[in-house]
DNA sequence: CAGTATCCGACACGATACTG
DNA sequence: CAGTATCGTGTCGGATACTG
């Protein structure tokens, strides 16, 4: 009868938001500088080994993380419309923060792989 | 034509195996010591503001962090059974990253909600 | 005790089309 | 250029029941 799915404190959606797939891959860019959204589209899907981000999810990704406190969005009232992103104070905390996860992720992955090999040779076919 | 979803990384699998909901709790649970499975499970219904895990999601969890090589299952050949569930080095160094992670995502939650509602003010009714 | 099996609803995500 | 709106579907995750 609960509410089940949804019942998050608040700390998950925050994490969930700055460790999502895009989330992640928005704060590492905007770390480096500020961009814009097709710029930071662009900049996304030529990301070795990642796919490309949809409009969507790159505009949802980046409200949330605005919404959040975490990014700055600041949009020219120029036509064509100019619009940058850029991390707040919070948001470059959190950068580093995730950064660091997939700095040692990254570093790891080769271990990772390893151990799933073994595991899938001792459990996939006994 | 693609699939579509499921085009994930190495990485991404798993960070989001580390990150995820249940994933992050077993992760800090194991770091203090050891636990059997039913304990794991209470402690981590015991924490406030999350909800329980159903045994599901504790298994499928733990599942994923033993393949990934990040926990070690130790289950002694006796009846009842008995399972003790340890971080590896591996583990270990995960725990770090996410605790911190966690720590961090704690401390600022605060300014997080703030943020949440100054941005909802001026944007659910302007 | 420590799981596995099955069913099922919610929603995250992608594809596509449209707008200021 | 920088989004929003809508739709379809695959997957996650919870509830429940069963097993060694």
């Amino acid at each position: 009868m609960a509410a089940s799915t949804g019942q998050l404190c608040p700390q998950r959606l925050t994490m969930e938001h700055v460790t999502s797939r895009w989330g992640v891959l928005v704060l590492i860019r905007l770390q480096e500088r500020p961009h814009r959204f097709a710029e930071l589209r662009r900049a996304i899907d030529a990301t070795e080994s990642v796919g490309p981000v949809t409009e969507k999810m790159l505009a949802q990704t980046l409200q949330s993380l605005e919404r959040d406190g975490m990014v700055n969005r600041d949009a020219k009232p120029v036509v064509p419309p100019h619009v940058e992103y850029s991390l707040t104070e919070l948001g470059h905390e959190a950068a580093v923060q995730i950064r660091a996860l997939a700095l040692w992720t990254n570093d790891r992955m080769d271990q990772v792989e390893k151990a799933r090999e073994t595991y899938d040779a001792s459990k996939g076919r006994a």
